[in-house]
DNA sequence: TGACAATAGTTGTTGGAACGACTAAATGGG
DNA sequence: CCCATTTAGTCGTTCCAACAACTATTGTCA
């Protein structure tokens, strides 16, 4: 390993990222099906439920997903047709549409809340608080380039 | 940092894992495009690239895909509607189709080694060859639970 | 103020992904 | 040997994602 060639040593962090979020995203992703929710459907809902009783922009949404969607209106359209969040206008801005949590929506991600971080305690049970702490670092160094 | 609750911690390692996954991902799709190639379509040309001259059956490639995908068929037909790749029979087993290289494929490929090891160099550029080993290491642990 | 540009969202369309059912070939036990 | 089971790949369908064009509202500046 230590004389690895810088560039496949690229190549290889460049895999493990992708292989890895992969993973830990499919894990996810069976944990929300039972609920016919998608990973960006819960992370939607999880901005949502963050902001205040204000609601949120669309575009705000788009700007805090993990991966960035191009349509967050047709995401915001499935979670309204389940009644899982609601949208308004504004009215001192026509063009915006505020997006805000119902309580069918909280009692969803309520229900969700306990799973998921055994899930997360699950996919990294292995890495003790320092490593976990190196590896947030390392990765932001990485994006925040 | 230091007082971070372990919890909170692990949901910002998953968070980071994916951001910088999507961040990275999406730089390569931009590399790819002009080609119409998706990252999926040039995982499987490298895949079969790796392979020598007797191919490699489908099953394989699926194996081998960063990002399992339930539908090697369609990914193959893609590539192989446009000559990238070919696609015969195995004569002693007639289930199994092995997948070859062409020409045509390699050199695509080949056209397009460069710009990915420049485009890797400047993703991880920031990281010096330590931190490269010390993140591969941490996502292994992570995804090899 | 009135035309033009910028912003916020929506919608149309096309192509790809997910899921499952299905065909064909090979293996294995009675 | 033959039927059940497993394995390899294909196909049908439905839904979602990407890209771009479009509408509506607001801001800007001559």
């Amino acid at each position: 390993m230590g004389c690895m060639d810088v560039k496949l040593l690229r190549q290889a962090a460049f895999v493990a990222t992708l292989r890895t979020a992969d993973a830990l995203e499919a894990d996810v992703a069976g944990l929300l099906k039972p609920d016919r929710l998608s990973p960006p459907l819960y992370n939607v809902l999880r901005i949502v439920a963050g902001a205040g009783a204000e609601g949120l922009r669309c575009g705000e949404i788009g700007e805090r997903l993990i991966s960035r969607e191009p349509d967050v209106t047709r995401l915001v359209d499935r979670l309204a047709r389940r009644r899982l969040v609601g949208r308004r206008r504004d009215r001192s801005d026509g063009r915006v549409v505020r997006v805000v949590m119902t309580s069918t929506g909280q009692a969803l991600l309520d229900r969700l809340a306990g799973p998921m971080l055994a899930l997360h305690d699950a996919q990294f049970g292995a890495l003790p608080r320092a490593d976990l702490e190196r590896l947030v670092a390392l990765l932001d160094r990485v994006h925040g380039r």
